[in-house]
DNA sequence: CATCGTTATTGATCTGGGTCAAAGTTGCTG
DNA sequence: CAGCAACTTTGACCCAGATCAATAACGATG
């Protein structure tokens, strides 16, 4: 999961060194994985695992998103990460996944068999140290989203997904450029803790605020960052710290 | 922080050896903290670092409740963790905190210089090991409180609270002993998304209902745990799978 | 043990966002 | 390109929980 968007350094040959070792890559170590991958490709919409489910692999998301969810047995579904490439499904020691991770777009998975990959984990210093800030960096995202979860305002919420969105898409993409909304109305609302009549509402009212314009129902342009970045109810530079 | 508030097990020597390394002890490598450490203790209600501020130790909780929390600008606060015993304050890697960490009892704190615990941490396969596990470990329960943050009721918050404080005094106490409450009402509500008020009513309301009894306003005693169980919206038997 | 500040309870009222319902889009698929 | 299914918007209404306010119960202190 990687609320932020921001896609890790990798190096562009095995999804595993997109962060769980690159920078530190050698290729002996390395090479241990080569016989233990093999990639699979889920369609969109499609369930990757469900909870409780016995987890075989530990895999690493190649192309596409999924997301991580837990529905209460009535229905309510609440989205608790989404999952970029680079991002791992799956935790080294546990037996069971927690959560149900869902392809929201077309997804390709890199797997390694969960027994290998543990003990490379243990074999491989690097290995247990990448995982381990990785682990941090998603505890920290998560914490954050609690924060929005349990205290900001529904137009606070859309405002921060949609100004995580941009911030996502302002390293690759040029200006002008409209930005792609990844979730459909109802995925947005799951994933900030609202109904799809509020994020629907709230993105109108600031069409007609002046702050956004949309192009067709996925695809918007920001006109007024200053006012979105007003409106996320963080700290004026962003969350970090003068 | 540790939501489900088991402490994990630990050897009793070193403080950092209650989650860290236990287990899987060496008394070589830990020998090399021994000249690091040095104890400190914190007032209840005392801030102990604030976000932003330089993190110039990493501790680990020996005695008493931290909170981490976020407070937005017109005083909104949303606390994300309690940190109990063996719990760590600071993440190595990192050179601020982006939590305001407040002790919620007295706390006293084992600390490490930070860059040392760092240079441990590449040195030590185990620590980063063990780092990670337990990363993963509260990464895991912060997602599972995005839940309750984003969807659950009010009724269904504070019962998953209570049964979370009466799982973790299920093990050393024994039955008919009051449990004790370790917040007040108003931390009880940044804790889930509520506001004090809202607590007293479900509280009282939990009381009229036969499910709890109060002998003060800090101590409890659970009447009806099927009742309560029930009440936290989650599958019955407490988030496992069946 | 009276006083005072803090914490908790309870009541009355308000409102943001949920719920229910009805159109309006969009994009497949035959 | 018609017809349908899935998604989105918009409106009307409602209610859980927030807000505002008054009172009560602690518990520390002199």
């Amino acid at each position: 999961m990687n609320f932020v968007f921001n896609e890790r350094d990798g190096c562009g040959k095995c999804p595993i060194r997109h962060r769980a070792v690159c920078a530190r890559c050698d290729e002996d170590e390395l090479s241990l994985l080569e016989g233990m991958k093999s990639y699979k490709t889920i369609a969109q919409g499609e369930p990757i695992i469900w909870r409780g489910d016995d987890m075989h692999h530990i895999s690493s998301v190649v192309s596409g998103i999924a997301s991580l969810s837990r529905t209460l047995e009535d229905g309510r579904t609440q989205v608790v990460g989404l999952l970029l490439p680079s991002d791992f499904i799956g935790s080294p020691g546990r037996e069971t996944v927690d959560f149900d991770v869902t392809a929201v777009t077309d997804v390709t998975l890199c797997r390694f068999e969960r027994k290998s990959f543990e003990k490379l984990v243990e074999d491989v210093p690097h290995i247990s140290q990448r995982v381990m800030e990785m682990a941090l960096d998603e505890l920290n995202a998560a914490r954050e989203w609690m924060v929005l979860l349990g205290r900001k305002t529904a137009r606070e919420k859309i405002a921060t997904f949609i100004e995580m969105v941009v911030r996502r898409d302002n390293v690759p993409v040029h200006a002008g450029e409209p930005h792609i909304l990844p979730l459909t109305r109802e995925e947005i609302a799951n994933f900030l803790g609202l109904t799809l009549e509020t994020v629907s509402r709230q993105l109108s009212s600031m069409k007609k605020d002046g702050v956004l314009t949309f192009t067709d129902r996925r695809k918007f342009t920001v006109l007024d960052l200053a006012a979105l970045q007003d409106a996320t109810g963080d700290d004026a530079d962003g969350g970090m710290i003068v």
